[in-house]
DNA sequence: TATTGTTATACTCTATAACTATA
DNA sequence: TATAGTTATAGAGTATAACAATA
């Protein structure tokens, strides 16, 4: 059985990693792990429904929630995937036939992405199924804990769109006390 | 520049999803989102010190933290991946020249795996970086914060556990507002 | 010159099944 | 019979670079 309980980190986190925070390390943890429990599920429930990667349904849920054909590089955006990766999904949507490409009316660089017959029906099968696993996987907690939890999050976003454009600080060295010894920077002291 | 306020849905989602929260699948959507953008981050960061890819670098430092080397299935079951997957990301590491295979003294069935020499040196320079991304990513919450979302998460992670061994109930069908009229099943009235 | 999209290449990871050898 | 690991195969996604067409 997996244990669910709080990740932690140990006691002398912030001595062996000068300038990390025992805190904001056993967040992020938590806050990967959780995500990925959540996401997993999502997986295992959404393959019952349909055989699509996690890719190709957000992509038809794109199409679904725009009501309108989308060009590809505005799909690619909101998936946070380069365009050759774009390109590859959207041939793997198109073999299954759940969308099809046509010409811009106006930009002959662009393609409209639409969904094709069939889509339709998929992503109203599996957009239940997305819900129905969020409602329960949220289930133990409050109105006010969610809210809670969402404002948190979106205050780490913010962070993180801001760290996203900087170059990253160079972190302090590690301070290993166990077993093997710190190696001496030679010319050092 | 990214939106980074708190991910929504429209005010009539409960009617369109008849037993979904509305609340729960917007904790679900800033989870994931969130934790996208955290390993995003760190991903980026990572790929400065090294060009190893997730799964390899956990592997080492599910190595490194064990002190001690561990059979394949074990490294197999904290990441969560097949043992044919395991194989891979091995021999992708063993190719690097980072890990190492030998036999296990008492089970001939078993391969240990040791960091090569190294290996250690990747992990020294790459925890840091990932304690320093995860300081600053969670810069604006304050410690209480931080304990108020590692226990929220880690009551979703119980849930999940729970959920993830039992057979997934069946949601209700979608109830289409706009555009595209829901789609009378024939027989039913 | 910048944007849109495709192609090509190579790599990583995944899933599945069949297989060997052990226990 | 069950477990540990490998091999084989096929698919999906990634990154990168080069490229054509168009704006």
């Amino acid at each position: 059985m997996t244990d669910t309980s709080p990740i932690r980190v140990p006691p002398d986190f912030e001595r062996e990693f000068p300038g990390a925070s025992r805190s904001a390390s056993e967040s992020a943890a938590n806050l990967v792990r959780t995500a990925d429990a959540f996401l997993l599920e999502l997986d295992r429930r959404r393959r019952k429904t349909a055989d699509l990667s996690a890719s190709a349904f957000e992509t038809l849920a794109i199409l679904e929630g725009a009501g309108e054909p989308l060009a590809g590089h505005v799909i690619a955006e909101r998936l946070l995937v380069s365009s050759a990766s774009m390109t590859s999904i959207l041939d793997t949507l198109e073999r299954h036939g759940l969308v099809g490409r046509s010409a811009h009316p106006t930009d002959r660089r662009k393609v409209l992405i639409h969904l094709a017959d069939g889509a339709q029906d998929i992503v109203d099968r599996m957009l239940p199924v997305v819900h129905l696993a969020a409602a329960e996987a949220f289930a133990d907690l409050s109105e006010s804990d969610r809210e809670v939890l969402i404002l948190l999050l979106a205050r780490i976003r913010t962070r993180l769109a801001l760290l996203s454009s900087a170059t990253p600080r160079e972190p302090a060295p590690r301070r290993r006390s166990r077993r093997v010894p710190p190696k001496r920077n030679p010319g050092s002291r």
